[in-house]
DNA sequence: CAATTCTATGGCATAATTGCCATATAGGCA
DNA sequence: TGCCTATATGGCAATTATGCCATAGAATTG
């Protein structure tokens, strides 16, 4: 039961701190469906253009989007299909969870 | 193509802020096999007992770990099936990037 | 009860994150 | 070239996270 090495957790980590962020989870399920430019994206969120642009680094940097040049504008794609099937089930353990917390309260 | 509610993305982001830590990790790998008891998390981890504590709060709080007393000991043990599944696929995807900045570098 | 062990919490110093402003860079167009 | 638009970056202040120490609480044992 060799545990893996310290290395691989940070390399983790960083994902998951690039994801733990609202707005960037926000763009995140709009680029599920579609690239969208960076001044898309910025409406979507209502930030400064400059701290989405900074966001999308963050995600970039991670590995999580790749970002495609055209003319002026920049277009950000998803690169990972892991996130919609995370979520649900995330959030299934959330409600249940709920469920559990909601039945103690009375007194089940 | 409703976006959904800005509180649904802070949820989401309060479980991706609580694995955002390598120590974190470390333990819910540790606890996707067996309940550990924080004692044998803080030797796993090789913090303080005070800091791992904390930490499994963190992870309590969002609903991803669940703890039980048995006299004097806690045990904490992983609530959430996803984990394992979700971070092969993250992996598989770093790894695929990998390849291909490689790839740019020998000028593919 | 006293002593010991296991865990949680308060407090504090340090580090990291966040968001905006100002500014730089680059492409498109007159 | 000059101007406008789209994006990125530097810098700074405010907030949040991290980790250790000291300590509190609870269960066990003598």
């Amino acid at each position: 039961m060799e545990r893996e090495p310290r290395q691989l957790y940070e390399a983790r980590a960083k994902v998951a701190k690039a994801l733990a962020h609202p707005s960037r989870l926000l763009m995140l399920d709009a680029l599920a469906e579609k690239e969208m430019c960076v001044c898309d994206l910025t409406d979507l969120v209502g930030a400064d253009q400059s701290t989405v642009s900074k966001h999308l680094a963050v995600l970039k940097n991670a590995g999580i989007v790749a970002d495609r040049k055209e003319g002026v504008m920049i277009y950000y794609r998803l690169k990972v299909g892991c996130l919609r099937g995370f979520w649900n089930c995330i959030e299934g353990v959330l409600k249940q969870n709920l469920k559990e917390q909601q039945a103690v309260m009375n007194n089940l």
